[in-house]
DNA sequence: TCATTAAGTCAAATGTATTGACTTAATACT
DNA sequence: AGTATTAAGTCAATACATTTGACTTAATGA
């Protein structure tokens, strides 16, 4: 008798998901383009020159972009550029990894002006906890001292961890599996600082520092393949970072390769955990990233063998990537030694022939991203910069309107 | 001093995009759960009963939903319920395969009303094209005859071949490559019908079929893998298809399988080409399904050891797109013998252990799908039809909006 | 000097969605 | 049987963001 199954739908929109939508079109041209006038703007967004002073009369009465010097370029008035301020909202990045935890405070334009990084405790988020929040309340206010009204202008809390995520059982690493992925990490977080949080993988978090400031800038398809501890893909698909139904997608270390007869996943085979395992270094080491750049650096032998399976099973990975997302280029990125990495991204060439490979490209099929040890904890911050501003279908409707 | 590099930007929307917006929500929404009341609309979309009723008086007059009986359910006012009207709208799909072309027109609701084939000679598209004209005009005179006002109601004409598309060189299929790819498809289609073209590959295709019809309808991220004389994923990801930056995603038949020692293309282990070299079948044999089919159902032992491969390489492949796509579902749909796909489906499980195993699934992580000689033709037939009335990012921005 | 070109503003108009009061029509309670 | 309650749906006025077309400003070029 009781018909009520939940009746499903997508959400309307209204006129504040318009404008809203147009704000972010806005802000999106102008990190693109760099500084543009309200007439540039106009064409670009197909918007009227009347909305368009509109939107950046409101931007700039929100701190967001500001006017430079006029231009003259030939016959008619000059045209007075509008760019981006970059001190028109920051966000707060948080890298969680086994054994060390790193924060970041980044602008609108993705500029990192404050970092600190601690030692995590083992045994876990319980003990993890106050390190985490510590951290956090350190950058957040390192950052106030330096910039004015940072704190109202705070957009939200990424954080960026190992994924997959709400995965049953069948951790072989156990780290991830049985410590975290019970504990309610957005909730201590949110409670904690009372800021917005979001979560997501490193490779997820790898990508959006790409497209922000990195290779990715201004692509709307791209896949960052992130070599950390383990090894993921990041995907910048139709502009947005897709995450999958479960914030899982991209998790390519589990893809499965076959060699010598068996089933191996890529992880163990190609990632920062492999290499350890080859040298039996213990990954507790603190100086582990200077003494494999040592290695890496003097051609040492063992890491040269290392290098060259890794590589060649990364051609084998990128292969891949290009032929199930058709991405306009593939970035190389990473939370490693610089060292290895260039070694690596060196090896890897020449590419095996792909779709990738048509007339008229443009783009290198593969490109070198960022690979320093703060890249996650930058994407993380990013993340919430993305959300709150980039050009997004679900920021049009209803359901995510907040004013 | 001429400093005119293009200035790149998404484009902005206004209240035409917004209301285009949503109508697209209201059909998505009776679509997936068939008649709504407008109280129903106006809860499940977030708009007001008002919008609601503008709506859909609007889509009332223009045919594409009707009222039905009043329902009373408890207190209060009975309710009307909408639903869908299937003549509201058609489309032709059309299939364009090797030896053989097929058309279908459907209906709003993805009904397919007529149905025609023909061979297709050798020679490629120059002989090829007044064959299919023919047989798009056949279809399109058969439904006038069926329904009344079917011209003025069809939105368009998808067509569907196998991919990939605009790749240089590297052809080991001669017929895609040297054939079809530099003939101006869409421009003949589009000038010898006079309607809307649009293209994609086959899996493409049989994704677009499931989301409307199939096992994918009503989700959001849903993988379809299609075996047909080759193999490839048709992407359902954040409720659109996903057609990567050349049209070329999902091209799962291109990666590469490490077995013996060498590498081959899925495509070579795991489709109806490699099944026709297995059993030294000429793929041009007009009996050929059924003849498979015969084989398939008698238990024939040559069949029976290429189902055994492929399943595993099958199995292999949802593991993968399962890790790579992180999809609600993946669904298992084809272009062949019904009886070798279900044996291929039969054959599959176990499901190897993979990221989609998690808890509170309530899908099955395989699902067979839409199997029939007709899937891609009703795929081709669906894409139309989606893109005119599925809500999209796109179809908000003024650079899509039509009248 | 003046026509031309282009940027940008002003004020009114337009198009959708929203608001709040109202009507309609059923069930549930007394 | 009568009345309160609940929910669907309508009406008319309002709010909000974009658009339109005329106008102003400020430069170049002939």
């Amino acid at each position: 008798m009781n018909d009520s199954r939940p009746i499903r739908a997508k959400s309307g929109t209204n006129h504040e998901g318009t404008s809203a939508h147009n704000r972010r079109v806005m802000i999106d041209a102008l990190r693109i383009n760099g500084a543009l006038s309200r007439a540039d703007l106009a064409r670009a967004t197909r918007l009227t020159k009347q909305t368009v002073s509109n939107i950046i009369e409101e931007l700039e009465r929100d701190g967001l972009v500001s006017s430079q010097e006029a231009v003259r370029k030939g016959r008619g008035q000059p045209s007075t550029p509008y760019g981006l301020v970059p001190e028109g909202a920051f966000a707060i990045g948080l890298q969680i990894d086994r054994h060390v935890t790193r924060a970041v405070a980044v602008d609108l334009v993705g500029s990192v002006l404050v970092r600190d990084e601690a030692g995590l405790p083992p045994g876990g988020p319980f003990n993890g906890t106050k390190v985490i929040l510590d951290l956090v309340a350190g950058v957040r206010s390192k950052l106030a001292g330096i910039v004015q009204q940072s704190e109202k202008r705070l957009v939200g809390l990424g954080a960026a961890m190992p994924g997959p995520f709400g995965v049953a059982g069948s951790g072989d690493d156990p780290w991830m599996m049985e410590a975290w992925q019970k504990f309610p990490l957005l909730e201590t977080l949110a409670a904690g600082t009372g800021l917005d949080v979001g979560l997501q993988n490193d490779a997820a978090a790898a990508a959006t520092a790409e497209r922000m400031v990195g290779a990715a800038h201004g692509l709307d398809h791209a896949v960052c393949l992130f070599v950390g501890y383990g090894i993921g893909a990041g995907l910048i698909l139709n502009g947005e970072l897709y995450r999958g139904a479960n914030g899982n997608a991209g998790e390519i270390g589990m893809a499965l390769l076959f060699a010598d007869g068996k089933s191996t996943p890529l992880e163990h085979r190609a990632s920062l955990a492999s290499l350890y395992q080859h040298l039996s270094i213990d990954p507790a080491d603190p100086d582990l990233y200077a003494r494999i750049n040592e290695l890496a650096l003097r051609g040492d032998h063992s890491i040269h063998a290392w290098v060259e399976a890794a590589a060649a099973d990364l051609r084998w990975s990128i292969h891949l990537l290009e032929t199930l997302f058709d991405p306009q280029t593939v970035i190389l990125c990473g939370s490693a030694p610089e060292a290895l990495v260039s070694r690596l991204f060196a090896a890897i060439g020449p590419l095996l022939p792909s779709i990738a490979e048509r007339r008229g490209r443009t783009l290198p099929r593969l490109q070198p991203g960022i690979a320093d040890p703060w890249s996650v904890a930058l994407g993380a911050a990013a993340g919430p910069i993305s959300r709150a501003f980039d050009p997004r279908f679900a920021a049009i409707l209803k359901d995510s309107l907040q004013s």
